[in-house]
DNA sequence: CGCATAGAGGACCGTACTGGTCCTGTATGA
DNA sequence: TCATACAGGACCAGTACGGTCCTCTATGCG
């Protein structure tokens, strides 16, 4: 289904949380602001920190607070923090021995331009992208140039 | 990891054997040619015919060949006939019931844009963009320009 | 100074999905 | 009439993901 894992979807969801919030929050106070579960916003908050795109301070009135705002945020990005580098199959940037059959592979190598151009898609959305209403846009996004090729 | 599923990954090898035996040929066949176990090959090609993809002739002297040529198919084709549609997340298409939390969601529906990127850089690749040499080509290809970006 | 809060960084487990195989039925050519 | 090959399932094992929990460290407040 080329899907995406779950918590990349948290992950926007906590990060546009945290920029309505002020641009700071606390995990658990992000658990209630978005209903999602405590432990799993933390992991994702520890996760987005470990990628810069967060920084988090402990103590009392400790918390996570935004490093850019959103629209300086390509998806990209979060999705490379949360689910690792985007590649749609192992044998990507000349990996030698991840496919049994590289020898016979018709197709060995060649997905690369299809990586390519989905991380150029993913990096032309920003996260301020997909924040609620803009409904008319004033500068049509690159998403609307992309599609309407 | 946005992974693409194997089956997906094959059915873009079997289909780029399949022509380069000339447009048809049988189950066992393509499985000795592309080293990919027999029944693997035949459920992938089932698929395929599913999907109008490639035509299936039963009995002795039967196999599949190719409906269109290979550069007529765009892989998005392929992937949604072997994974189902493209879409990152659960919450597309403006879904209800699949998301938990839609009422707080703050990205309710916004993936769209996402979604609608992609899908329009995977149709603008076709398998034939896939074989292998194609070092200089001559028209720059859509990945390219899309990169470009 | 001590305690409550909150992040950092793991380990850990259950489930669901995927990859892969196999079985039965049907069509077709030799 | 039989061997071949597709059609359409059911079925099982391995793995990766989602989700929880535990321990440790840092910091503000009473």
């Amino acid at each position: 289904m080329l899907r995406l894992s779950k918590l990349a979807d948290y992950a926007v969801v906590v990060l546009t949380r945290l920029e309505e919030s002020g641009g700071a929050a606390s995990a658990p106070g992000l658990s209630v602001a978005t209903g999602i579960a405590e432990p799993t916003v933390a992991k994702v908050l520890k996760t987005l920190a470990q990628a810069n795109l967060v920084i988090g301070t402990r103590g009392a009135q400790g918390g996570y607070r935004l490093v850019r705002p959103l629209c300086a945020v390509p998806i990209s990005e979060v999705i490379v923090a949360v689910d690792g580098p985007i590649a749609l199959t192992a044998c990507v940037d000349g990996a030698v021995g991840a496919c049994d059959a590289e020898a016979t592979c018709p197709v060995r190598g060649r997905w690369d331009p299809v990586n390519d151009a989905i991380r150029s898609a993913l990096s032309a959305i920003t996260l301020a992208d997909l924040k609620r209403p803009a409904r008319q846009p004033k500068t049509p996004s690159p998403v609307a140039a992309l599609a309407a090729e």
